[in-house]
DNA sequence: GTCTATAAAACGATAGAC
DNA sequence: GTCTATCGTTTTATAGAC
């Protein structure tokens, strides 16, 4: 089985402007910026994304959504130990974020504040991939047997400290918020975990 | 003595910037939008900051930052508790965030978000406001006996928990995150207060 | 599907009259 | 200190050849 090196003109272009979206912004990020960096004509651009910039927006925050998902997804496995999974978590963003000088972090918050009072569509879209990364941590958190209401609530609480981390990391230019903020969440998460482990062994004794 | 109601130009332009930016994002907020809220002409944006949209970015995060610490010195008053205050103060940014149909939430994130990686100056600005805050926070915390180290922590947790739930609120219109996050904030802080006070009878009785 | 040329508007910034 | 006119770019978007 092989594997294709070759990228489409519409991946190329989706990863460039998830990039510099990231990095810098929606609004300052002018589509010459994004085509030039993935070596693609002016008018390919709004063939494949006939809404102009966007609905190139909402495919970056779907694509971004969707590959961050997945990252939540290798981190907290079913069955797995869910509070090395969240000191596991944090810890690797710490390292990331310091790795890419600071400029790499969440690949949708920019975008999410910059557009939820401008653009319904792409305020949409930043509000479902959020949720899809919720839903995986509740269930995994669900999973560990804690009741749904909490893990939910608990899923909210790091979803929070991971992004207010990367905010104040990326503006102070240094990890330390995002190791903080997962020693915070990972006791969090112990914390329910024990209770919810500790209720189960009551009950089976009883 | 009388209330100054009269505002000068520079203080028109200064807070039409800070209400758009905030909104909007910097940079989806040309100057002459800003010039039109504030009822200033052109020359008076240069005249009053010469290093054009720059140097305006960085006096409003100044002032933002300002601003903001003051709230946060109205809720965490000294000798207050730290544990009601938490929760006054979650609750207060739920009730302010719905208000403003999720519009206005922190008025430094954004930006802050945006020109982290692009411009040094505003990156600067936007980490001496988040400073500031915490210094607030950490001082109130460790008046209330949590040792400094700790104090300091518990601080960025509850930045992060706001800044994170503000972010989460917008996307999705709705002002559970907020709250949630509230709750996880004032039970940090009050798991750190009570360890303290427990240590502190410890010492006195033995 | 790919690419270029260009329109039409908005951008930040400046010059200079008052 | 106020205001206008305008410069030079850059912006998004489109038209149309290939």
């Amino acid at each position: 089985m092989t594997v294709s090196v070759t990228t489409s003109t519409r991946e190329r272009i989706l990863l460039a402007a998830s990039e510099l979206f990231r990095r810098q912004g929606y609004a300052a990020t002018g589509l010459k910026a994004i085509l030039a960096a993935s070596d693609a004509p002016y008018g390919s651009l709004y063939h494949f994304f006939p809404g102009g910039k966007e609905e190139l927006g909402v495919a970056v925050l779907d694509a971004g959504g969707a590959v961050y998902r997945e990252l939540v997804e290798q981190f907290f496995v079913p069955g797995g130990d869910v509070v090395r999974a969240t000191r596991d978590f944090f810890e690797g963003a710490a390292v990331m974020i310091e790795d890419t000088g600071y400029a790499d972090a969440c690949p949708i918050a920019t975008i999410a504040l910059e557009t939820a009072s401008t653009s319904e569509p792409m305020r949409r879209a930043s509000a479902i991939a959020f949720e899809s990364w919720l839903d995986v941590l509740t269930d995994r958190f669900a999973e560990a047997r804690i009741p749904r209401r909490r893990a939910r609530e608990l899923a909210v609480e790091l979803f929070c400290a991971i992004e207010g981390a990367f905010l104040l990391s990326r503006a102070t230019r240094s990890p330390e918020p995002v190791r903080i903020a997962g020693r915070a969440a990972s006791d969090s998460v112990r914390q329910a975990r024990d209770r919810a482990l500790a209720r189960g062994s009551t009950k089976r004794t009883s």
